[in-house]
DNA sequence: ATCGTAACCGAAAGCGCTTGCGAAAGCGCT
DNA sequence: AGCGCTTTCGCAAGCGCTTTCGGTTACGAT
């Protein structure tokens, strides 16, 4: 029972098994060449002195490295959450392990992140989250991400469009429009927005749905207030303040993502307002506990494990010719938070 | 602009630059034994030639393999979540790249994972979430803890006892009987507890700080009912309507931690009791939407992205004689999902 | 019995990098 | 100018593994 210093190694499998280092290897790796037999062997030699391959080796050596990189805004955010859930269901039934890494919604990070992770050799890249609207840096993006998969690198958005690469795509637009309209359904007139933070592409694509079913209704989209959040719990309560102080014959406030929603509800509960009788609130996205707030909010639904394991598949499939794009469904779910207007 | 196939490597940049290979490595890891100007010099070079280091290769040669472990039960949850956040936050800004991997609560899972973890030569291993009560892959997880550690690999948990190794540690026993002595202050008798998977330590230790605020307030603790979920919204609410049809007299209800409360919350709600009014209902950890629910929640709160960057920060100390443990602080949060009895 | 073929195995060449070690070059000193 | 010293650099040896290529062995067939 001495505890060795170094962990051992293939050689040693192989001594122990009385095989030579190649056919220890092929017996491990499982390829052609070797006797099912001596490589069951082999095998239980190897898990018997303790034997874990080494992952650098291999990956040196021209085996595939077996990793693959998740870049979100926000590990915390539950709609992230959920699509770290979707990517890792998916990663570890196939024997995959992900680097996961954050970047704050700040663009230079997240082009550190992709550098980070091609120094690393990851073969593929899952990016979710929306695109920035700059387009200088949305460029240095862009050139990153070519430059990896002209390496032979792959790579999957998802919520984003404008890059060359997979995407799974929720249909911002269109679920915007779906929101507004049900708020203008209600007789909703005075309604007030609670955008995302303004250099997302995301927050333009739901932004341009909210305009589609006002600018349907014959109403003038410029009479609408928007203020920028930040995607955040609070700062979607921080913004409903601005938001409601400026404008106090509001009847609606959408927000444009769930956390902000209920941090919306906060703020109005907190001031004396009734919700949804005096003014209605709705969100976007459906994380796990919108049904759970008071009131239950209504809000479009988005299957955000169902994109994460989607942008997965995507990835680790063999390239197509051209991108591929996976448009997600959404649905509209109506619970207390929003009712007539008064 | 031809795009080359094979990625630059160090030799390439060390040819233009104009310097050994040897020079051109020390130069980049900022290793002693080149003048700074020469070293700025290659350094230039090599982002000019889109030069990204190959961490594999460098983690064999014997350098360092910047990156890191996390194990999770699932990142979906919103405490996982937020440590993970924590963890994420200290990791980026070290440098390091975090592999993260959820066990579903699957003890075997997880030993599965640790293993992946150790053929990545990660050289930390965080490890978030409970034990397992079950002695026998418990062992086998201390077993591979053991090893790894003795081979130089470092690890932390989180919430976990019994290990030899670094810990951040929320006392979920005094937690327990802070948040059960609050209810029999309010003059509850009849409460009922929602428990987590009853294999985990964690339900244990806050299953025990109830019993000493029972015991304390010299009631029988055989008189309590325990039902078990699995620490999800959906199994809190199962685990509900299980214990209530059971014990229609119950006055409160506890969840072991804040998920299953809610689940509590919603199912009481949709049959028609009222909460806090004929129904108290309290959690436990305080995740971030704790206090938009409706009621707002009762909970023992837990400093959870603190907890995660601290066993970051521990994990990568250089190692203590005896293993270091952090007590974490709990703090009751009252609010309205907990009423006097009726 | 002998040969052809297929199945299996072993030696050795790297994968891209870090790092002792010794060589070269630059410095102040006598 | 010549000495020893320090600083700076290049050579070459691996890190642990996969894989090509050629060599063995064991068959069935002739």
């Amino acid at each position: 029972m001495t505890d060795r210093p170094s962990p051992p190694r293939l050689i040693d499998v192989a001594r122990a098994a009385g095989v030579s280092l190649a056919t220890a290897s092929r017996a491990m790796t499982g390829s052609t060449g070797v006797s099912a037999s001596l490589a069951a062997h082999v095998q239980a030699v190897a898990s018997q002195v303790g034997y874990v391959p080494n992952s650098h080796a291999r990956a040196l050596a021209g085996g595939q490295a077996s990793m693959v990189g998740l870049i979100v805004h926000d590990v915390g955010d539950p709609y992230f959450g959920e699509i770290a859930r979707g990517v890792l269901r998916e990663t570890e039934s196939r024997g995959y392990l992900a680097l996961i890494s954050q970047t704050e919604r700040d663009p230079r990070a997240e082009l550190a992140r992709i550098r980070a992770l091609r120094a690393h050799r990851v073969t593929s890249i899952v990016l979710a989250g929306s695109g920035y609207v700059d387009a200088s840096t949305e460029t240095d993006i862009a050139a990153e991400v070519r430059s990896f998969t002209a390496a032979g690198g792959r790579v999957a958005v998802i919520g984003r469009h404008h890059l060359p690469v997979d995407a799974v795509l929720p249909d911002n637009v269109n679920g915007g429009a779906t929101l507004m309209r049900h708020l203008l359904d209600l007789g909703h007139r005075r309604v007030g927005v609670l955008g995302g933070p303004a250099n997302l592409t995301t927050v333009e694509d739901r932004l341009a749905g909210l305009r589609l079913a006002v600018d349907a209704a014959g109403l003038d989209w410029r009479s609408i207030p928007v203020v920028h959040g930040d995607f955040t719990r609070e700062g979607g309560a921080a913004a409903t303040a601005r938001l409601v102080r400026a404008h106090p014959e509001l009847t609606a406030v959408v927000a444009l993502n769930d956390p902000m929603a209920v941090g919306a509800l906060s703020w109005l509960l907190n001031s004396g307002r009734r919700v949804p009788e005096e003014i209605s609130v709705a969100g976007f996205d459906d994380i796990p506990v919108a049904g759970d707030v008071y009131p239950a909010l209504t809000t479009v639904r988005l299957p955000m494990v169902g994109m994460g394991r989607q942008a997965l598949e995507l990835v680790l499939k063999p390239p197509a010719s051209r991108p591929r794009r996976r448009r997600t469904p959404h649905e509209l779910v109506i619970r207390a938070s929003t009712a007539p207007a008064p």
